[in-house]
DNA sequence: ACTTGACTCTCCCATGATGGTAAGGTTTAT
DNA sequence: ATAAACCTTACCATCATGGGAGAGTCAAGT
């Protein structure tokens, strides 16, 4: 299997497969003659495995902790829960900062009559915050 | 006032003040006859300003936006208020993600027993995830 | 006057995850 | 044989920010 079609069966990008081999996030691919690398299934199980990963939002150094984990049959449950939870409360940490950012801000707006006159307490309010 | 302290009076490093003029967010300073940078307070309010929009996530070049409105003593409130209101908008989207990911995260976290034995739900969750 | 320490200047590099593009080689199908 | 679709590496960009090097400047104390 050429990146391409391991690309598209994991849907991570051909650009990003090269990525995380460059990074050592996963093993350098055997490669053709012409020097194409080589995929086989494990590896779109992999790759589909990072892309998840992702999708929870985990960094690609938490991912790269998951893989050794992932890889050793001897883990322990804990030591993945205790990634999983860290990563919880920094999802929490960011959702309330952004939650912040929206209350400040939607106050702000609502208290704008948002028609033709330049006076504007969202300016003010940015403006003057204390 | 020297860099220093419009950074200090501001709560704006000397490097992203440095940065703001280079980017075109804010004018050129004027300098002393060695080169130094001169500041004054309407420049400390401006910075403030910039760095509370910040603080409430804008981008810098949303912030470019709000600048030129700031300025405009002819501005209609409604052109604030839209940029605001897509703001939010935005702020939105990335709350909703990121408490996606929460959720999905916390019940696979819920589900591993995290103690010694190396089965965990979490790793299979991702793995097989739909 | 001279030293010292705190400041400033510019320039370059790094982050994290991803995308783009360019210039060239390969494979496959017509 | 030729064109399309693929692959390779290498470099640059994003966004906001920080770090550091090497050199110049300024003020205060000796």
């Amino acid at each position: 299997m050429n990146i391409g079609d391991a690309a598209r069966a994991s849907d991570v990008s051909a650009k990003m497969i090269r990525h995380y081999e460059r990074i050592g996030l996963i093993r350098t691919s055997s490669r053709t003659q012409a020097g194409y690398r080589q995929y086989h299934e494990r590896d779109v199980h992999l790759l589909r495995f990072i892309r998840r990963a992702r999708d929870l939002g985990f960094s690609l150094d938490q991912i790269g902790q998951l893989l050794s984990l992932w890889d050793d049959p001897g883990r322990a449950s804990a030591d993945v829960k205790r990634l999983a939870e860290a990563h919880i409360a920094d999802l929490d940490t960011r959702i309330a900062a952004l939650s912040e950012m929206r209350t400040t801000l939607t106050t702000l707006a609502q208290a704008c009559h948002g028609d033709h006159r330049p006076d504007c307490p969202i300016l003010q309010g940015i403006a003057d915050a204390t």
